[in-house]
DNA sequence: GCCAACGTTGGC
DNA sequence: GCCAACGTTGGC
């Protein structure tokens, strides 16, 4: 099983948002990045834990965790005219755009931020924490994850 | 709002 | 296939 991280501008996308969704799931679509795609289409998997990530915001940082319900489905905003992912270089018969829809597990008491992350020594390999880092899904190592997570309070 | 870093586009 | 121009991300 793998862990990663998943950034979303709070504006856009809380983690607030995700818990209000119907059975607290939603499709993370949106995504026009290849790397990120292809982490979700090739590999995640269901079950896999990830973090939420608000990026772009007050209180930048890891929010709480999430769960891998559905492999890679096709991500329909690509096809509507109206939506502000639409893609008109993606057709039915060949879709660009692909997701995962993902499910709320927790939400933390208090945002674990970006600042904290990187002055931990053991997170310098942390791509997160690396300059210029700009891909907003990232696969997070077991170690590194085990890690934050001990930080959590409970 | 600024700007560095990075990805994508498109002419050649 | 190169690379300049452009757009976007995201911390500060």
């Amino acid at each position: 099983m793998n862990y990663w991280l998943l950034k979303s501008e709070p504006d856009a996308f809380s983690i607030d948002d995700l818990m209000a969704c119907p059975n607290q799931t939603d499709l993370w679509d949106g995504i026009r990045n290849y790397q990120a795609r292809n982490f979700m289409m090739k590999d995640m998997s269901v079950g896999d834990l990830a973090f939420f990530y608000h990026s772009n915001c007050k209180a930048i940082g890891i929010v709480g965790v999430m769960k891998v319900v559905s492999e890679a489905e096709v991500d329909p905003t690509q096809f509507d005219p109206d939506n502000k992912y639409f893609d008109p270089k993606a057709s039915s018969d060949k879709p660009r755009w692909f997701a995962c829809r993902f499910q709320f597990v927790d939400k933390f008491d208090e945002v674990i931020p970006l600042q904290t992350l990187k002055e931990i020594p053991e997170l310098s390999d942390f791509r997160l924490v690396q300059k210029g880092n700009r891909l907003s899904i990232l696969p997070v190592e077991e170690k590194h994850w085990n890690l934050i997570m001990a930080m959590v309070k409970d």
